[in-house]
DNA sequence: CGTCTAGTTGAATTCCGTCAAAGCGGGTGG
DNA sequence: CCACCCGCTTTGACGGAATTCAACTAGACG
């Protein structure tokens, strides 16, 4: 199904970086024109937002590069970071009246823009693209279920020793310095991964610490990570 | 969209209680026919488990009456209820491997099951259907994610004054002898509601009994709420 | 070199979980 | 019909984990 044209059109997105992972993976050249004539790129600075929860949902878009946060917050303001954004990934509500959530850039970042009525409209015309975002929400629905296992049901350790592992698998698989995926930098700051894991971020920098006493990871810079044991971390995390 | 055919079919799914909210909702005569070929009716006893986490995912189906509940474990025991799925909701995992979780009927229920891969298939060749279960899909990971805010960022108290208020417009929409939404009967036992709630069966006990001395809401039986001041508890959910 | 923000650490408090015992209610058998 | 039993629920006392409040430290940046 996957055509192999790549360097006959010079069209934008036969030049994107995630043409072969997003959603748009199999569509033919002529289906990719059309995207190509509704969508466009978007740069985005960290800390930057593009979504506010409750308001119309008027775009969606494919995440290019960068990582993004979805969040909401109680009637009291806490606030709860609801999913993490990766490349490759789809944002944003289709056929929805509002977006449940708000989006915010963690770091410069790259997406790809369209009208949600456009994409919406496009959508349901192209039903192969319907379906891998079936398939991509029903994905992240059961990554989400798993979240709520943690949110309700671990304490602050295994909470750490979880986040530390999923993170190592997402950020440290770039072509990095270290060997693997045993040495990364945190997209968030300790509030965030707080915002992540329902915690304070005293108790954030707490089980950090006792994880790094404890000779499980070490903390080289404020946004550096390294696992030192990840056996060990992975009985935690459990 | 609708077909005007009701009375002429006595196929099974022209007499189904939930046809016009199910994902079969609209599709053609035709349509309904095949997947009336592929599917069969199952009853479950209240307490029955129809899938197990980590299994194969063989099944999927479509709740024609009572609720069950999606749960899954920590690695020490711990449960947590990922969802409950009521009548006319889609229950299972298409286009996966496994089952992510465990679903157990809490009622007596009535369910209308298909092997995968059968769905699978009808699905694929049909885009109406699988509009439907993206929009479904798409709703479910909007409700996932506002329990989330729930298991994060709640106290005891809060989490019980959602979860009622939650249930009072699931449960209490049927023709009760109560006007309107205002009592209703729980489909859950007390340790049920700890697990969705991420809280333990003493802590869901005292709070209610708490919000009963508070007079918010009455208890009558063990099994039967009753919202006494309903703008109170909204006031506490937030 | 000083300021500013993010992060760490400590002490006190609070909320929830744990352990234990008692209460209630529905079903069964005498 | 009543007594008994069993599982579910409630209540109490206690302890511990996480939050809160507060002070301090380390980097980043001008």
């Amino acid at each position: 199904m996957d055509s192999p044209l790549l360097q006959r059109s010079s069209s934008f997105c036969q030049a994107c970086a995630i043409r072969n992972r997003a959603i748009c993976a199999d569509l033919d050249d002529g289906e990719i024109a059309i995207l190509n004539s509704i969508g466009r790129r978007r740069m985005l600075a960290a800390g930057e937002q593009i979504m506010w929860e409750g308001e119309e949902a008027i775009l969606v878009a494919n995440v290019i590069e960068g990582i993004l946060k979805l969040s909401t917050q109680t009637a009291d303001g806490k606030e709860q970071i609801l999913g993490l954004v990766y490349p490759a990934d789809f944002l944003g509500r289709p056929f929805g009246q509002t977006t449940p959530y708000g989006v915010e850039a963690l770091t410069d970042a790259h997406v790809c823009v369209f009208q949600r009525a456009d994409f919406d409209r496009f959508a349901r015309e192209h039903p192969r693209l319907e379906h891998k975002l079936l398939e991509r929400t029903l994905s992240e629905l059961d990554r989400t279920r798993r979240w709520m296992l943690l949110l309700g049901r671990m304490n602050a350790e295994q909470k750490l020793a979880s986040f530390l592992l999923e993170m190592s698998e997402r950020v440290g698989q770039k072509g990095c310095t270290a060997p693997g995926r045993e040495q990364f930098e945190l997209p968030l700051s300790r509030q965030q991964i707080a915002d992540v894991l329902g915690l304070t971020i005293e108790t954030v920098s707490r089980q950090l610490s006792k994880l790094r006493k404890d000779g499980l990871i070490d903390l080289p810079a404020r946004r550096e990570i390294v696992i030192v044991a990840r056996d060990r971390l992975e009985e935690l995390a459990g």
